[in-house]
DNA sequence: CGGTATCCTCAGTGATACTG
DNA sequence: CAGTATCACTGAGGATACCG
């Protein structure tokens, strides 16, 4: 193993249970707290808090606030985050087309 | 959201600590159980019985048992796996490539 | 050599309530 | 609206010991 650190410190990213669905979710453009909360089913309000913070430190995404009332904060990749969701297309394409043959090989090996 | 079930599903494995760097280990071609553990620095025996069962599981690799004395258990990636292995290759580059920036932007990200 | 079996810990996550 | 604070829980994963 020679760079394995990076491979590891990617995992970090991309390993996280909700970090790449929020960087799909903004492949087209800015998004509110609200709209992300909205658009990715089932993550809590503190996860969704966390792993944007994470992201944004991890400079993937950017955090802007308007100062207004009610409050207006959207997220926005940076060119780093929006590399990284190229980087991780062929991935999804992947798993489009073989997440059945994945369901597939764990039905025939359970039934053995 | 119209697909994410399979962005979810690939999350399971890709998402998994150790399971793409076992995909990457096997990509010149078969190991055997204590290759990989000498070669994936950090893993301990049970993780790495437990992953490689869950790509087994999966389709994505094949276990080959030789019946001798001390045994002889080899790991190999099916076409499934290679299919992987190379729809993560241009994470690994982007990885490669970005890890410092992100190490930079956490480093600034924390001096403020 | 290539595992299983146990036990144990703690980091990640959800639920809930409160707030500028 | 967009968080923060607190608590409680679960299960991923490590350590250790044993086995065919």
């Amino acid at each position: 193993m020679q760079d394995p650190c990076q491979a590891r410190e990617v995992l970090g990213i991309v390993g996280d249970k909700w970090a790449l669905l929020i960087v799909r979710m903004l492949k087209d453009g800015p998004l509110r707290f609200t709209e992300l909360k909205r658009a990715i089913d089932g993550i809590s309000q503190r996860m969704l808090t966390v792993t944007l913070r994470d992201l944004e430190r991890d400079g993937i995404l950017t955090r802007t606030v308007r100062n207004v009332m009610p409050p207006h904060v959207s997220y926005e990749l940076t060119a780093m985050g929006r590399s990284l969701r190229e980087a991780t297309a062929p991935l999804l394409e992947w798993s489009i087309t073989h997440v059945p043959h994945i369901d597939a090989a764990r039905t025939a090996y359970d039934n053995r």
